[in-house]
DNA sequence: TTCTAGATATGATATATATCATAGTATTTA
DNA sequence: TAAATACTATGATATATATCATATCTAGAA
C-alpha cells in the first residue's frame, strides 16, 4: 500500500529550489497546502496510463520506471527516473489522462502537488512557468536523445550503454545491484530477453564484468565504454 | 537566400489562434513588433544545430525536417513538421543553442518571433505559458510515441508506416510526390538506403504501390495498413 | 512443505538486416 | 557541353538478431 508520510512545509524543504525557489510566500503556501508526500514500496504502481491527471509528481527518493503497456503483455519502458526528476511529464498540461504508467523499482518517496493548485500558480507567475518548461523540456530532450542513441547501437553496445547508465548516473559505483530484471532491460532497450542474458554472459566470459544474480561488477569500464561506442 | 516577406499585423493573422488568441492587445502588439515572416526555398537551412537561439519559430506554409548531424556525414531525422507545427522545440527555454537543425523540404514560410519578446509575454501572462506548454508537449509526446512505434516495426512495416504518414498526415491523398529522397527516408526510420529502395521495389512488385521516381500511388491502402501493423 | 510461475541460462536454427559490389539514371557543377 | 556527383536499383553474401527448445534455479502461492 502506498503510504502517506509526514512532510515538512515547502519553505523548509530541501527540494524547494528544484522548482519552487522563486515563488512568493503566498504561492509557496498554496503549493504547501496542496501537496503530499507518498511512500511507495518496490513494485508498487505510482500512476497508471489512462487514469485522470490530478497531480504533478516528482521523485524525492528511490527509483522508478516510466512505461507503456503494449498489446502482448510486454511493456515498453520509456525511461528510468531518479530523485529530483519530474515523473509526470508535460503532457499533464495538454492531456486529461496520464500517458505513461509509473512504478517503483525501489522503495520511493514521491511529492505530489495538486494539479489545479499548480495551474493556479503558473497562471499567476509566468516566470515559474518558464522554470517548469526548462526542467520538463530537458527531460523530454534527454528521452529523445537517449532513444536515438540506443537504437543506433548494436545489442552489445546497448547492454554496455545500460550498464554504464546504472553505474554512472544512478549508483555512482563500478559495482551495483541491477534494479530491474533482464526482461525489463529488454523492454528498456528494445531487444529480446534471451539476448540480454546472452550478452551479459558474453561480457562475463570476456571478463568485462562479473555477475552474481542481479549484482554486477564492472571489471573493465574502459573496455565497456569502448563496446558502448563501437558495437 | 531566405527572404523576408511582408506580413500582416498579428491581430489579423489567420494563425493568431494557434497560440496568441488570448493575449491582451498590448501583448499582441509586443509580439507583432518582434516578429517577422521569412520565406525559405526548398533545401535551404532554417536553423542550424548549435547556433544561438534567438527566435521562436513556427511553420506557416511548406514542409520541413528537424534533424541532427551525425558523426559520419549521415544525418538523423527527428521528425517532419507541417504547417502549424512549432519547429523550435521547448529546449529553447532551457538551452542557449538550438538542439536540432531545420531545413526546408518544400518552399516554406516561417514566422519567427524574437525570443526575448516572447519570454517577456510569458513572464507576464501565465495562461499563455500554459498554452505554449500544451502545444509543445504534444509535439514532444508525438515524437516519442512515433519513435517507439517505428522502432518496434520490421523494415517493411516502417516503409508502410512512412508512406501512410505522407499520404494521411501530409498530403491527404493516395497519390503524392515524396518530399524526401530514399536516403532521407532511411535517416528518418533508421535503416539503410539500400533496404528502403529494395522494399519500395517489393511493394511495387506486390502491386501495393506504383512508383515513378518520387511519385507514389497507393494501389492498395488496406494492404499497406496491414503491412504497417503486422510486419 | 510442495507446487507453480517466473527468471536466468544456453544452444540450434531461422530470419531479418546490413554490407559489399556493380550499374544505370538523374542532377549538379565546372 | 562534359564531367562529376548523388540517387535509384538489384544481386550476392555476411552478419546480427529473433525464435524455438530445453534446463536450471529461484521466489512466492497453496
Amino acid at each position: 500500500m502506498p503510504e502517506l508520510i509526514a512532510s515538512s512545509h515547502c519553505k523548509t524543504c530541501s527540494y524547494k529550489n528544484l522548482l519552487f525557489g522563486n515563488l512568493s510566500p503566498e504561492e509557496l503556501n498554496l503549493v504547501n497546502r496542496n501537496k503530499k508526500e507518498i511512500m511507495f514500496k518496490k513494485g508498487e504502481i505510482i500512476s497508471r496510463e489512462g487514469k485522470d491527471i490530478t497531480s504533478f509528481l516528482y521523485l524525492k527518493e528511490g527509483l522508478v520506471k516510466l512505461y507503456t503497456q503494449s498489446q502482448d503483455n510486454r511493456d515498453q519502458i520509456i525511461s528510468i527516473a531518479k530523485p529530483r526528476d519530474f515523473i509526470s511529464l508535460l503532457s499533464m498540461f495538454s492531456l486529461s489522462t496520464y500517458k505513461y504508467s509509473i512504478s517503483a523499482l525501489e522503495d520511493s518517496v514521491v511529492c505530489s502537488v495538486n494539479m489545479d493548485a499548480l495551474r493556479e500558480v503558473i497562471s499567476k507567475n509566468g516566470d515559474f512557468a518558464i522554470e517548469i518548461m526548462k526542467k520538463m523540456s530537458k527531460m523530454y530532450d534527454d528521452i529523445i536523445e537517449t532513444r536515438f542513441e540506443i537504437n543506433r547501437k548494436h545489442l552489445r553496445g546497448r547492454i554496455a550503454y545500460i550498464l554504464i547508465f546504472f553505474s554512472t548516473h544512478i549508483y555512482q559505483s563500478d559495482e551495483f545491484e541491477l534494479p530491474i530484471s533482464r526482461r525489463e532491460i529488454a523492454e528498456l532497450i528494445q531487444m529480446t530477453t534471451e539476448n540480454v542474458i546472452r550478452i551479459l554472459s558474453e561480457f562475463r566470459k570476456d571478463k568485462i564484468i562479473t555477475i552474481d544474480g542481479k549484482r554486477i561488477k564492472m571489471l573493465n569500464p574502459d573496455r565497456l565504454e569502448n563496446v558502448c561506442k563501437l558495437g
